[in-house]
RNA sequence: GGCGGUAUAGCUCAGUUGGCUAGAGCAUUCGGUUCAUACCCGAAGUGUCACCGGUUCGAAUCCAGUUACCGCUACCA
């Protein structure tokens, strides 16, 4: 179990800085961290990396909203998420940015390798081309295999493109998976990456863009940029020094021992990475682990609904390790979780507050009361001693074993069992009557060294969870550095027979659940107000940068048809989940027939009957198979959410807009 | 639509290869205790283990079907 001289590579994604992260990201950078800090304590040469990945179009357009560069953009962002690593006490040993020099040239390098290598070559979008209207189509917009605008014949598109050969590792990428059944975990996501994508075969993948100019230039190609998969996975190794100089470490660290990744991106981490990398000819990562979400009463979180969880607000209220424990403790790593600030409050009370604040509490304060602070060493054992302790010497082998297998929750239930099971001896051995005959301070001494001695094994275990809150266990009980070590958790009896303890401050204060709930209610209000008020102010320097780009004139307007339709009739597009097809009554004799991707915000009943705003010179396109005849007027009222412009009855059908 | 996952006490979830009289924590009620952060300890419950069939001496667990929710994926002019 001793990782002398071994190394321990572990990673988390590294995060896209176009907002502030959320409680999700701390939960994953949260849980790295406390494997990394596992490990380190078991002695091995622990890497642990964490990182932004900050090029893209997205990036982009939020700069330029904010009316500012990409990189003043990222750097402004990114200091944000440093800071938040920092409040949430991550021990990463290295922050990789996308934008950092030597990155740069290390992508650049492996783009490169990868074209010389054959694995990266110029094509095309896949698509088709009608020359005359100079336009580009994709299949699914072609009408009967013709062009849509004109009815000609198209031809195979010229769009231009590097693409990474992804189609070639099917094969090894099956092998793969054979050889190493623990490969990726939950062995759930195993059958959605096959059945999803390898049976139905692997494509090419497109790894250049031009459409936008935000990323690493390809060097043989300049008005190519490297497109995020080389860029960002190849995150891993650069920051190790593949390709540069910046560090020497590949040997060393290379092959990672875990990725940790949001289940969200485990496609690219189980798929796209390894087949790079055999491309490149590098060993493979040992493991991609997909964690969970945490979800929040109505689902995901997201910036639209107003449910963001801040972590700053919790760590600022509760503490950085009792929202560390909380994280880790409350979720099955590999599953979904349900986050509620009444769970969080419950929890901390519960456990950190009653259980192990309280013992630790009430163990030092009998012996300071009772002996001064200092134990006298004769002893007397009981029967009774011995199911704790035998619980206490059996701690450590099962917390390993779920810590290897990165069962978090599950380390943390074995060591509050024996917490749980030390407030239970103290009533066993009712120190407050035996305190009460001097001839009794043998047994007494006793009963409350194996106190400390249970307190002190759980809080080395503790320590990867929560590194603030440890040595402060271990100085109240008089630990010293030479009885709090990893491995000093494996035997029991170590503490000095006269240790002396030194009684501090509660360690996890009660909450008032009520008030407490009251109070993050205000916060969170307090937040929507404010961000209400931030907005219309945004909004207009949003649409004075945007409309420098994209001025039209009023002839350009007038080319678009815009009229009042009824739905007469409305029914979902089979074999498709968003689509719904509406009859309309737009004036007309025949009336239009429209497909609209609006499923999952309104159900067909919800429309019939509504007057909408339909574009009506809109090139006819076919959908699922099913003809569509212009589109519906709709707003992205946020994230994920679609609300379709009414229009009053009073207004009949086929009145122009405008 | 295809593929995958989940469905167990009021709540959050454990239940390895079928043997359970179905568990834990929280919440609830009752009792004990006073060293301690109004804490700790004990006791008491409540469940047609989603539904319907099947295999079996025996099914929460295996198989087929149904329903609901979730994820991945395709469609979203």
């Amino acid at each position: 179990m001793n990782g002398n001289g071994k190394t321990f590579y572990i990673t988390t994604p590294i995060y896209y800085p176009s907002d502030k992260l959320h409680i999700g990201h701390s939960y994953c950078t949260v849980a790295t961290d406390v494997m990394a800090r596992y490990k380190r304590m078991q002695g091995y040469d622990v890497l642990f990396l964490t990182g932004t990945d900050e090029h893209g179009q997205k990036i982009e357009q939020k700069a330029q909203d904010a009316g500012v560069t990409p990189q003043q953009y990222v750097d402004q962002v990114v200091a944000g998420i440093k800071d938040l690593w920092k409040l949430l006490n991550i021990s990463n040993d290295r922050f990789i940015r996308t934008t950092d020099d030597y990155h740069v040239e290390s992508v650049q390098k492996i783009f490169k390798q990868l074209y010389d290598k054959g694995y990266i070559y110029k094509g095309a979008y896949k698509g088709k081309y009608c020359t005359p209207c100079e336009s580009f189509w994709t299949e699914s917009q072609l009408v009967d295999g013709k062009c849509p605008d004109c009815g000609r014949e198209v031809t195979d598109a010229e769009e231009e493109a590097y693409f990474f050969k992804l189609s070639a590792f099917s094969d090894r990428l099956v092998k793969l998976y054979e050889d190493n059944p623990h490969f990726m975990e939950p062995q759930s996501r195993l059958n959605e990456m096959v059945n999803n994508f390898i049976k139905p075969g692997l494509e090419d993948l497109c790894v250049s863009r031009t459409s936008f100019k935000w990323g690493i230039p390809v060097t043989f190609d300049p008005k190519h940029v490297v497109y995020v998969w080389v860029d960002a996975l190849s995150n891993y190794i650069t920051a190790l020094g593949y390709g540069n100089s910046k560090y020497h470490d590949f040997e060393k660290y290379w092959p990672a021992d875990v990725h940790f990744v949001g289940k969200e991106i485990m496609r690219f981490h189980t798929i796209i990475w390894p087949a790079m990398l055999m491309a490149l000819d590098l060993p493979l990562p040992k493991k991609v682990y997909g964690h969970g979400w945490l979800l929040l009463e109505g689902g995901k979180m997201s910036k639209s609904k107003g449910n963001v969880v801040d972590p700053v607000v919790l760590v600022n209220r509760y503490g950085v390790d009792a929202i560390r424990y909380f994280l880790l403790r409350e979720f099955p790593f590999g599953s979904d979780g349900l986050f509620s600030n009444e769970g969080l409050i419950t929890r901390i009370n519960a456990d950190l507050a009653n259980d192990l604040g309280n013992l630790v509490s009430r163990s030092v304060s009998m012996v300071e009361n009772y002996f001064g602070g200092t134990l006298p060493t004769e002893r007397k054992s009981e029967p009774v001693d011995e199911e704790v302790i035998s619980i206490a010497k059996a701690l450590k082998e099962k917390y390993d074993a779920q810590m290897e297998s990165y069962a978090f929750q599950n380390a943390l239930i074995e060591i509050f069992k024996l917490i749980s099971r030390t407030n239970k001896y103290i009533d066993e051995t009712a120190p407050w009557v035996l305190a009460k005959d001097k001839a009794n301070n043998p047994r007494l001494a006793t009963v409350l060294y194996n106190l400390l001695e249970c307190v002190r094994i759980a809080g080395i275990l503790l320590t990867p969870f929560m590194p603030a809150t440890a040595p402060k266990i271990f100085e109240q009980i008089g630990a010293g550095s030479d009885v709090t070590s990893y491995e000093s958790a494996g035997t029991y009896g170590l503490l000095p027979a006269d240790v002396t303890v030194h009684k501090q401050a509660g360690l996890f204060p009660r909450i008032d659940v009520a008030k407490e709930l009251a109070a993050l209610e205000a916060e969170k209000e307090k937040k929507a107000a404010e961000q209400k008020k931030a907005q219309p102010a945004k909004q207009p320097e949003k649409k004075a940068a945007q409309g420098v780009a994209s001025l039209i004139t009023i002839d350009d307007f007038a080319k678009v048809q815009l009229r009042v339709a009824k739905v007469i009739a409305c029914e979902p597009v089979p074999k498709a989940d968003k689509l719904l097809r509406l009859q309309l009554d737009d004036g007309t004799e025949t009336g239009r027939q429209v497909v609209s991707g609006i499923h999952p915000w309104y159900e067909p009943d919800a429309l019939v009957g509504k007057k909408v705003v339909i574009v009506a010179n809109l090139k006819p396109a076919k959908l699922r198979g099913v003809e569509s005849n212009g589109m519906i007027l709709a707003a992205d009222a946020g994230e994920n959410d679609v609300k379709v412009l009414f229009v009053d009855d009073s207004v009949p059908c086929g009145s122009t807009v405008r």
